[in-house]
DNA sequence: GACACTATAATTAGACG
DNA sequence: ACGTCTAATTATAGTGT
């Protein structure tokens, strides 16, 4: 066999193959330098033995490079994640202000349905004492609210009344210094100033009645 | 100059420095092929020219083991970020139903409120008697429910008392078989007898009135 | 495995087209 | 920018230590 020339193919014996591979590795990490070098390149070279291990080399450029992109994706990759994190925290937050806001809620709705009568089983004879007690100012309350828009409406209509009778007044006392008092419109006129002054007692007596029942037995209205 | 050798620095001539490159990469691409294929090695080499082109080999192995490596991480994190999307999903998903519960009991706590006699500007007179009668009916259903334990408590110490008077008699019958009849014992046991009977029927009076009250006027109980 | 030696193959600088 | 030629350099297969 000449020596020095050989095929380009797998070298099948194993002692020979791991000293050229030696010996190549080191020519191809030498040249991959050089070339770097002389014409100002970026050149990476990366060999994995057989075995697994790994013989490289990276011109400075091109580790930087790769340095610079591997730092721009995890801080970016972390920056997104953080801001995710927090997002999912915020929520987080918010469902236990929620679950807190639900509870008191509940808490409230549970007495005020106790004292609307619902689910009293749990109550003892004091609870049941103290709620009679704010049930009837609730009601108090309630009443007379109530008594006071009827009041109002009462003094609305009263008001009405009276400025009807004062417009009747001044026509009749219109009519009569000119002395023309045609019989229909006198009679006329008193009838309907009855009617309004009863209309109106009649209106008075039931808005008094209405609120002396309010403060009242509540049975007595039915 | 001597024909061929070179320092291995930077080629300051432009076009000198084009040539080498170009005939150095092409050996450098060359001699990484025949190490990959002589000595069955994974081997890439990759070479960025100053103008930013991209010049490489990579060994059949190297470039599946890349790939395969491309995508394993971005299928993680696909699954990961697909997870976390879901995540966020579901922590929306179960604020939107606590608002719309917050919103619900908000609303019944606003009814119970001013059935408490709370917020009452807005409210009718229709309304407010509406909230009369209901809130007669809660009063009504409490009151009847604390007459109930309190009724039951008195039926509780009536059948204490007649347990203790029937021990009593027992006892005396006892007494008066062996004829022993001690002074302090028959003195205490009729005190004590007395006391029982009294404090019982305090409480029953008590509990007497007390229902009738919350059948009855709320200002009488003043 | 690593190193040294050496004959020979392979690469390549410089020049020219 | 690329191929060719040529002399000289460099890399390395085979061998031995």
């Amino acid at each position: 066999m000449v020596r020095g020339k050989i095929e380009i193919k797998r070298i099948e014996n194993l002692t020979s193959r791991q000293v050229t591979f030696s010996k190549r590795r080191k020519g191809l990490l030498k040249k991959a330098h050089e070339l770097s070098v002389l014409c100002d390149a970026q050149v990476a070279a990366i060999v994995f033995s057989q075995k697994g291990k790994l013989y490289d080399y990276t011109s400075s450029d091109m580790q930087k490079m790769v340095e610079r992109c591997e730092i721009h994706r995890s801080e970016y990759f972390h920056s997104e994640r953080l801001q995710k994190e927090q997002h999912v925290r915020d929520l987080k937050n918010e469902i236990t202000i929620m679950v807190n806001s639900i509870e008191l809620l509940q808490l409230d709705i549970m007495h005020l349905r106790r004292l609307m009568g619902q689910d009293l089983d749990s109550c003892s004879v004091e609870e049941l004492k103290e709620m009679t007690i704010q049930i009837e100012k609730g009601l108090t309350i309630v009443r007379s609210r109530k008594a006071k828009l009827n009041e109002d409406e009462v003094g609305r209509l009263k008001a009405e009344i009276a400025g009807k009778r004062e417009l009747l007044n001044d026509r009749t006392r219109l009519h009569e210094m000119f002395e023309e008092k045609p019989l229909w419109m006198q009679s006329r006129n008193i009838e309907s100033e009855k009617n309004a002054a009863s209309s109106a007692c009649e209106n008075m007596n039931i808005s008094n009645v209405e609120t002396d029942l309010f403060l009242g037995l509540p049975r007595s209205r039915v």
